[in-house]
DNA sequence: CATTAGATATGCAATAACGCATGTATGGGA
DNA sequence: TCCCATACATGCGTTATTGCATATCTAATG
C-alpha cells in the first residue's frame, strides 16, 4: 500500500530541485533512477505526484504533500545524524572541519598537523570555504567563522578578536610617506566597490583601482604592487611581501569564532579538535589585533 | 555518509520486533535481507547498532537512537498516508472498512451490497474483526465500533443506541415461565465469567454453564438450547432460533459508532460509505432498542 | 547427554534496480 | 531558421539486492 521511504525522499528532492537531473545529483544517482522511483511511488500510492510538462516535472498537490512530510522525515534524519556524531566518544572516524581559506594556512594548518598526528585514527576532512556550511545538515562538524556572533542556533566560542588595517607592497609605504596629497590606489572587495570608510580623510585622493571577488587574488595583486588593500591584521602580517601602511587607521573587525551544532558539540572528536584549536588561537591572540 | 531511509526503517522494526525474523515479517521481506540491511546501515554510519547475542539482536545505545528517530519519521509517513487518503476525492481505489463480525451480516452487508454496486470502481475491503484496528496506521479507513464513545482522537458519529437482553432457544421460554425457582443456565462471555448482573434477582438459581471467548460460538450454543445468553437486542432478534426471555431485564448498552481518523474522514470514498451507512442505521434504529 | 526450537550466518541463483547510451521534444539565442 | 542547451523517455547490459536452502550456534528440555 504505502511507498518506500527512499521513494518519498526522492519525491522530496524532485520537488526541491525542480528536475529529475537536479534530484539525481542531490541523491547521487542517475536521473533515470529518479524517474523510475517517482513512477514506482505513483504506482504504490495510486496517485499522480508530478505533471510531466515539456520543461520538467511539476508537482501536483499530492506531490507537494508527499514532499512536505518527507521534509519532516528528513529533519529527523538530520537530527539523528547529528545526535549520533554528538554522542560518539571515539577518537576515530570522520571529522569535518570548515574554515575560511585564508585563515587555514597561517593558523589552522599548524593545529591540524598536530591534531592528525595526535589522533591518527580520526579521518579529518578540511573544507576550505568562505561559504557558510550548514551545520544542521552536518555539512561540517565544526566551523571556524569570521562573524559578529556565533549566530543562529549554534554553540560557539570566540577564538580571537581582530582588527583590520591597510596593507600594501613596500613601494606604497614610500609613496604614502610623501604626504596626504598622493593618489592612493585601492583594491577593494567586490560587494563594497568603493574606497574604505575613513580612507578619504587621511588621503583625499584615494581611488578604487580594482574590485575583486576573491581575497586571495586581492592579496596577489597587492603583493604585485597594484594598490592598497584593507584586510584583517593577521592576513597582512602573514603574507610575505605585504606591509602595513598608514592609508587607513586600524579598526576593529568581526571576531573569529569556532562554532558547532549543539548536538554535535559534545562529540569526542570535535572536543579534541577544539582543545587544540583554542589554546593555539589564545597564544597567538596578539597577531590579530593592532 | 548517512544511511538509506529504508535501512533506518529496518532498524526500527528490528528494535520493535526484537529479532530479524519478526522485523522481516513486519516489512514483508526475508529476514536475511533484514540482517544485510542492518549490516549495511552499520557500515554507512560506522557504528554498531546491535549486539549479536545468541538469542537475537539487542540494540546498542546508537541502535536505539536510530530507532527513535526512525519512529518519528514513521509518524510522518503515517500522517502522509492518511492525508493522501483524506484529500482524495475520487470514487475509485481502495477503501478499508472494519466492523464487528456479528454486526456485518444483518446490518453492514446490505449497505455494502448497495455501496459496491453504486461505486464499482471502489475496491472495498471489509475487515471483520472484533479487535480494534489502528486507524492512525490506516489499518482501516472507517470503523464500526461498539463503544461508549468514539474514543481517542477519532472523529465519529453515533449510528445507533442499543440495549441488551437475554435470549435463548424456545424451550427456555417455557422453562423460565415455571417460576423464579428454576435453574437458569447462563452462557457468558469469557472475561466476565459470572452470571450477568441482575440475573440473580429474578432467578436466584442462575448459574454459569459455560464461558466462551467467541460470541458466534455462544450464539450457536444458545440456539442448541444449552442456555441463556445476554446479548445486544439486534443480535438476538436477527438470530433464527433465538427468542428474548425474561431471565434478565433489558438494559442499555454501549452505542454503535462509525468512526474514522480526522485526516481520512473527508475522503470521498469514506464520505460515500458514511452517506449510505448512516441512513441505513437510522431507518432500522428500532431494532437495537427494547 | 542428546534433542529440539529459535535465532542468526553464508553460498548461490534469480530478480530487481541501476547507469549509460541513444532518441525525442521544447524553448531560447544567433 | 538553425543550432544548442535543457529536460525527459527508452532499451540494454551490468551491478546490487533479494530469497532460498543450508549450516551454525545457544538455551531449554527430556
Amino acid at each position: 500500500m504505502g511507498a518506500q521511504w527512499s521513494d518519498l525522499k526522492t519525491v522530496l528532492h524532485v520537488v526541491r530541485g525542480g528536475s529529475l537531473a537536479a534530484a539525481g545529483a542531490a541523491l547521487g544517482v542517475n536521473y533515470t533512477t529518479v524517474a523510475r522511483r517517482i513512477a514506482r511511488a505513483e504506482r504504490a500510492l495510486d496517485l499522480i505526484l508530478f505533471e510531466r510538462l515539456a520543461d520538467g516535472y511539476v508537482a501536483t498537490d499530492a506531490g507537494l504533500r508527499v514532499a512536505k512530510q518527507a521534509a519532516e522525515m528528513e529533519l529527523h534524519e538530520l537530527s539523528l545524524m547529528r545526535e549520533l556524531q554528538g554522542v560518539d566518544q571515539r577518537l576515530s572516524g570522520a571529522l569535518v572541519v570548515t574554515a575560511p581559506q585564508l585563515l587555514i594556512g597561517p593558523f589552522i594548518a599548524p593545529v591540524i598537523e598536530r591534531f592528525v598526528s595526535s589522533h591518527p585514527d580520526v579521518n579529518l576532512h578540511l573544507k576550505a570555504s568562505n561559504e557558510v556550511m550548514d551545520l544542521t545538515r552536518r555539512e561540517a562538524d565544526f566551523a571556524v567563522r569570521i562573524s559578529a556572533s556565533p549566530g543562529d542556533s549554534l554553540t560557539g566560542l570566540r577564538l580571537a578578536a581582530q582588527d583590520t588595517a591597510s596593507f600594501a607592497a613596500p613601494q606604497w609605504a614610500e609613496k604614502l610617506a610623501q604626504g596626504p596629497e598622493v593618489v592612493v590606489d585601492w583594491i577593494v572587495y567586490e560587494r563594497f566597490a568603493q574606497v574604505p570608510m575613513g580612507a578619504l580623510e587621511t588621503y583625499p585622493n584615494s581611488r578604487v583601482v580594482m574590485t575583486c571577488n576573491d581575497m586571495a587574488a586581492m592579496l596577489g595583486a597587492a603583493v604585485a604592487g597594484l594598490g592598497v588593500v584593507r584586510m584583517p591584521m593577521f592576513l597582512g602580517r602573514t603574507t610575505p611581501g605585504l606591509f602595513q601602511v598608514p592609508a587607513l587607521a586600524p579598526r576593529s573587525y568581526m571576531d573569529i569564532w569556532g562554532v558547532g551544532h549543539p548536538d554535535v558539540w559534545p562529540s569526542a572528536r570535535v572536543k579534541a579538535f577544539r582543545d587544540m584549536l583554542v589554546p593555539s588561537f589564545r597564544e597567538r591572540r596578539a597577531e590579530f589585533v593592532r
